[in-house]
DNA sequence: ACCTGAACACCGTTCAAGT
DNA sequence: ACCTGAACACCGTTCAAGT
């Protein structure tokens, strides 16, 4: 089912505010104890990552980014924060509810200018390209997203304002908001090829090794079976993903600005 | 890392001939034993489905439609086909190597008709439809699909016709490749967005509840800080899967048409 | 050649209990 | 209000052993 991942709109705000301003007093803050003191060792939680829904996505993502998907666990994250699985619980609800404050998280990356009417399509441009940098940063945000309508507060901003930048241009209304979803799941498909499930070693990206091995399998087919294939095996080589993402926007961006110059 | 899955180009065939000709001399084949009989129970495996790989792929298929991909270990399998897990592997390697045999099995429901040169963007907006149909049939394939190039027998027949038709057409040789790459992965990204997660229950494709929860979500969002996306709101509702996916396939298609003419 | 049971090293999540 | 350890019901995979 799909899940409308919400998080109330003052939310995030507020926690940025709450962290942006001074620290509170630190009376009686964290002393290191003197060298000599045995004490009892437990975990010795490193404390520069208090424990916190904040501090819990921030550590997830840091690990998704190095370790990928597969091996993030709430054990694996709990480690990391010094703590066991279980005190994740408290904060998070779920590893499901987790995966959403990530995506947000991740959504907040995108960073939307002001309108320039004029413009509009190559501030569309502009945008698809950075969501793609932003998938090839976090190569696991295109799986993690399968199944979530984004509707956090990052979420919400960044539909705001991609919507003024439509508008500003004179896109009629379905249009933009049609032309809209489908920018954002285009991109997402493009990278679902791209990406694949790359794991962190990897420069992010579709190994030239494997795009290789695939060309060279295909150019080794029987030809009478499959004489296109075969011939075209050099195309699967080289198929830059910079060029092709370009052609991809060519087209996808010009559709959208004749038709809505067709119906304005 | 991307996977290469391929299976030998001749396997399948094989296996299909084999399947196709008579059953081996049955002499001593199984004979129920009388009522009386106490056989030791263990399990009594069903032998409607013998076990080989082309059954456990089939039954995994069935178990996924059934159940969505959470719900699929090997243990399941096993248990549906009689037998523990361990079982399995002789015959599939891995669980990732079964979903390789299970990507390509549900490729081989593309039929891609013969090249027909003067309405080759027809017949590309006919494909495009088909594997959204099979994506509604299979909501799990997109997420399966992730980080696996398709190289087994069905996927390599699909691309070769694919490209028949593309050529046949006059495409250029690099734009046909690209063209046809984009196809997919951009069909594979609408369907990223319609599919989600659904589960089984659900009637496949957007629960209209729920988009009609996020457009009642989005139009309750306070209008000084989200002024477009309260406007917007009712275009979020009416968002039809099938008007838009043709707008999609009006945009795509027609963009390579015009980069083909313009080519040569 | 094919199948099996039992084990290993994991999971997400719950829950009573602690502070 | 927040954290904890231990347990529950699962995973994928391996491996020695069976036929």
């Amino acid at each position: 089912m799909f899940k409308v991942s919400t998080e109330p709109v003052t939310g995030a705000k507020a926690a940025a505010a709450a962290e942006a301003a001074p620290a509170a007093p630190a009376a009686s803050a964290a002393v290191p104890p003197p060298p000599w003191q045995r004490l009892p060792d437990r975990p010795a939680r490193r404390r520069r990552d208090p424990i916190s829904r904040e501090a819990i996505v921030e550590t997830a993502v840091r690990l998704l980014d190095a370790e990928g998907l597969d091996a993030l666990s709430m054990r694996a994250i709990a480690d990391e924060l010094g703590t066991g699985a279980a005190s994740l619980y408290w904060h998070v609800g779920s590893k499901d509810g987790l995966l959403d404050l990530v995506m947000d998280h991740v959504i907040g990356e995108q960073e939307v200018p002001d309108p320039e009417p004029g413009r509009w399509p190559e501030q569309v441009r502009e945008l698809a390209r950075q969501q793609r940098e932003i998938c090839l940063r976090h190569t696991w945000i295109v799986e993690v997203s399968i199944g979530r309508i984004p509707m956090g507060p990052n979420a919400l901003n960044f539909s705001e304002r991609v919507l003024a930048i439509l508008k500003s241009g004179g896109v009629p209304d379905t249009l933009a908001v049609q032309g809209y979803l489908l920018m954002i799941s285009t991109v997402n498909g493009f990278m679902l090829d791209e990406v694949g499930d790359a794991q962190p070693g990897a420069p992010a990206g579709v190994p030239q090794e494997a795009a290789d091995m695939a060309s060279q399998y295909v150019a080794s087919l029987p030809t009478d079976r499959f004489p296109n294939m075969v011939a075209l095996a050099p195309e699967f080589a080289r198929a830059d993903p910079d060029e092709r993402f370009e052609l991809l926007l060519d087209i996808f961006v010009s559709g959208i600005v004749s038709r809505a110059s067709a119906q304005s």
